[in-house]
Order: structure tokens, then sequence, then C-alpha cells
DNA sequence: ACCTCAATGAGAACGGGTATCATTATCGTC
DNA sequence: GACGATAATGATACCCGTTCTCATTGAGGT
């Protein structure tokens, strides 16, 4: 059986804390359900769409948490907010395509691109812990209309 | 002779709208003088410093024309505050080196990077305008403190 | 010099994100 | 199962970067 990212995440956070809140929870199931990134806001919304009354700050206080945990990854697209996603445990990850135009974002995958990262990355003094790339131009959407 | 970035745009934009206002021109020299991104309220400080009394408005007025005429790129690390460096009409470009501690930013160039990103370009339905690179990490000073 | 209208700057307004704090709920203990 | 300590929560005030508004200024054409 495959232990899905939101048992993970929330065996983790009970054992990281001894408690465990609804919000949290709650907040982290959403996440698991995405396959790409979501604002705090959508992550309100839905939460809140499914029934479940919790507050703005309780999303991002368990994003912060998630976050600093390395089981969450911040997204920032230069629109003005940010967006937040799953980091896979197996080590799992895209990068992502943006429509300047419609605003659609999406992920990708690129095995060449990561192995030219990686060797930027060394020689130059920093330890690189983390890399995003962006790919900004017209989806298929946008182009045809 | 060699034309710098300044002399460009600010023919550029005279040409483009007709007009020279003293806010605007103020704002192209001291983003011709940076080799890398910076803060519209750098910007803002620096102008001021140097004696002119220029509005963030005009500021944030000035960059938002140079960005449509792809004079100038935005840079959004994440922090909350975007940033900005002129494009070379060249087409030299670098990416960006951040510091996770100390918040240093420095540009890199690595053509291996830009041919693999290149490549990836292609094949999805996306046509790629633009994109961005960023490695995050701990700088050599950080690392040695 | 005069007119027109783009450009400008001060400050109000906006919005995502954070801080505060009274209330609620979880978990260990009895 | 009730109780107490305290982490978690949610409403809301606040912060600050950015955008909007509008009265004023000034560049360029005549
Ligand atoms: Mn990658
Ligand atoms: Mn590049
Ligand atoms: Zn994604
Ligand atoms: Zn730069």
């Amino acid at each position: 059986m495959t232990e899905t990212w939101t048992d993970h995440v929330l065996a983790r956070m009970r054992s990281e804390t001894g408690r465990s809140g609804n919000a949290r929870r709650r907040v982290v199931e959403f996440l698991g359900r995405q396959d790409c990134c979501v604002s705090a806001q959508e992550i309100h919304d839905g939460v809140r769409g499914a029934g479940s009354r919790i507050g703005v700050a309780s999303v991002y206080r368990a994003l912060e948490g998630l976050d600093e945990l390395g089981l969450v990854q911040r997204v920032d697209l230069g629109d003005g907010t940010s967006r937040f996603e799953r980091i896979d445990p197996r080590g799992d990850h895209h990068h992502h395509l943006v429509c300047d135009d419609c605003g659609k974002v999406e992920p990708f995958e690129d095995l060449a691109l990561e192995e030219a990262l990686e060797r930027v990355a060394g020689g130059r003094g920093y330890e690189v812990a983390a890399h995003d790339v962006f790919l900004r131009g017209a989806c298929g959407d946008c182009r045809a209309a």
C-alpha cells in the first residue's frame, strides 16, 4: 500500500507537536488533493466550502509550519499572491508553466533541465538547497483565441 | 561607440509618447546604473537621495511602462516586494542566486542551463516568451558564519 | 506667450499577509 | 469521565507594498 502525502504529513505533525487540531488537518487534507499550487485564499474557500468554519489565520499558520518542515513549497509567480503545493517525500518534483494571458498555471517535469541545474549548483560558493523555474508565455488556448 | 541601455531607453520612450518627464528619466538613469535587480523603494530612495523630489507613484508608473515595452524585467523572489532590472537589448541575461539566510541576491549566467531551458520550451503547446530561474541556499559568507 | 493634455506627486484606498488576544479544544492525569 | 494546563483556533486589528485618484505642473506644438 502506498502511504499518501496526507497521511505522512498528519503523522509527522502529530509527532512534532503532540497535538492535532481540526484546522490544520483540513488544510493538509485539502493540499493532499491538489496536484499543483493553490493560494491560501483557495485553500480557505475550499475548506469552508466543505463545511468547516476555519479562519484564514489558521490556514497561514498551517502553511508556515508545513513550510518549515519542508512538507510544502511556496510558489511565487509574481502576481501578488503566494501559492503553496505539497512536496513529495519521494523527491518527485515539478516546475511551472505560466500563461501571461489567462494566468493559468500548469506543472511540467524535465530531467535534462534538472541535470543542468544540478551542474550549475556546484562551483559557486553557494550551498544550493532548492531551485525554482518558471516558463512564461501564451498557453495553447490563448494562442488559438 | 556602445549605446548604453539608458540612452536606448530614453530614446525609445521619447518616440513612444512624444513627451519626456523628469521622474521617468531619473528612474531610467538609476536603473541603468544597476547591475542586478532593485526594489521600487530602493529606486525611490536612490533618486530622492540624489536631490529629485519624485513620487513613488511615478516610480511604479515608469516601471510599468518599461515592463510593457520589454525594457525591464520584474524579479519576484517571494519576500513580498518586487524587484526590477534592466533587460539588455543585446539579449544578455542572467538568473539569480538567493541566500535564504541573509537575503543577498546575486546574478549568475550559465550557457548549459539556457540550452536546457531552450529545449524544454519546445513541445508543450506553449509559446514560451521568458523564463525565470532562482537558486536558493546559503551563500559563502553565511556558510562560514 | 498661450493652449492642450500627458506627466507628476501627495495622499487615500486596496489587498495579501501577519500579529493580537480572547475563546476553544486536545491530551495527559487523576 | 471530569479536570487542569496549554496548544490551537478564529475574529479582527494592523502592517506595508502597490495601485488609484485627482488637483497641479510642465513639455511641446502653434
Ligand atoms: Mn527542479
Ligand atoms: Mn535564462
Ligand atoms: Zn505545481
Ligand atoms: Zn539580476
